[in-house]
DNA sequence: GTCTATACTACGATAGAC
DNA sequence: GTCTATCGTAGTATAGAC
């Protein structure tokens, strides 16, 4: 499939070099296609762009069925299960965000989300509200007492905690001292996860 | 000051479109100068790229003197002087990153963590290195019994609950339902963070 | 559907006037 | 130090063959 090459190696070069730096003779030549095929299939390097992005909102929403599935009767869960949830969720994330094939996609979304464009529309509506909403959720579950910004506030520090292995990726692996993360790494860096996961869970329920 | 100026706007247009992206006739023209003065300020487009990262590190360096100003004499604290510390610095860090005058160099900055170039070393270098390592010698303080990795994990765990304000800024705006982040959202994430950090420590300590 | 060929614009670098 | 002028290259889009 053409179109499908196109759009994987599309996302790539995209993702390293934004909207305008990637060419479409790069990503062409690279998807081992004509240039004007871009143009058959997408109608031009934006209709490629945003294609990408609603690529990758499917692509992240399949990855994580089994974490969506974990949003369902969330009302109805006790404390302990809406924790363990959330565990597990950030877990299913984290473990993503260290997989080398979330790299390409992951560039891709930070971009537009210091820079949205009409892309990022479509990654929200696609996946990040769903995720969001879910875990806040979850999290009025564990804080009853909180009010909904506060569980947004609480939901996207969370994900803080999660993204920084994708977004700032140079800066870990230059504090952990190795080339790239291994299993050694990754292992230290989810049990931390869940270690601040839970405390910041526990200290909120106490109150 | 020609120079002074291409370096302002630079970074602004490389933040933004990345090094490829950019273009020297933009920068230049933005910047109300010729782009013959790129070439002879800087010795052309890679040299005003890697000018850019020195500036930003020393900018980010000059604008955090008081947060580095707290990691002198770590060694010599008590646990509680230690947490106290550490939440001016992530306050600190969490008010410059809420700021708008840190959104282009905070482009530029990502932009290198996902790629590392020659620029990267120059931040991390300049800035990043000392950031970490200063608040891995606090938190050594505060649990003297983790190992030097499990510090490091932990460090860039607490980071990353910041730099997500500014990351995945857009997605923060989404949630919170704003188009730009108020004095309201501000004083309802650093509060946020402050308490999250409070919780991790504690659970640490308690061990 | 996929290709080649081409039109037109914009890129970075540099030479040389001032 | 800063400008204008220009060179060679690379960008997107499109027309038309197959």
């Amino acid at each position: 499939m053409t179109r499908a090459r196109l759009l994987e190696v599309a996302i790539a070069h995209f993702g390293r070099r934004g909207f305008e730096g990637a060419s479409t003779r790069d990503i062409a030549a690279a998807a081992e296609t004509a240039m004007s095929s871009i143009t058959y299939h997408f109608g031009g390097k934006e209709g490629l762009y945003l294609a990408c992005a609603d690529h990758i909102a499917a692509q992240v929403r399949e990855r994580q069925t089994e974490a969506f599935a974990l949003f369902v009767d969330a009302a109805a869960l006790t404390r302990e299960d809406a924790i363990a949830r959330i565990l597990l969720i950030g877990d299913s994330m984290a473990v993503m965000m260290l997989h080398p094939a979330s790299a390409d996609w992951a560039r891709f979304i930070v971009r537009e989300q210091q820079d949205p464009t009409e892309a990022f529309d479509r990654l929200w509506e696609g996946v990040m509200k769903d995720l969001l909403l879910g875990v806040q959720a979850l999290l009025s579950r564990v804080c009853p007492d909180h009010s909904q910004p506060e569980l947004r506030a609480l939901a996207l520090l969370l994900f803080g905690q999660v993204m920084v292995l994708r977004s700032a990726r140079a800066s870990v692996c230059r504090a952990l001292e190795v080339d790239e993360l291994g299993p050694d790494e990754a292992a230290l860096l989810r049990k931390r996860l869940r270690r601040n996961t839970i405390a910041v869970l526990n200290a909120e329920t106490e109150e």
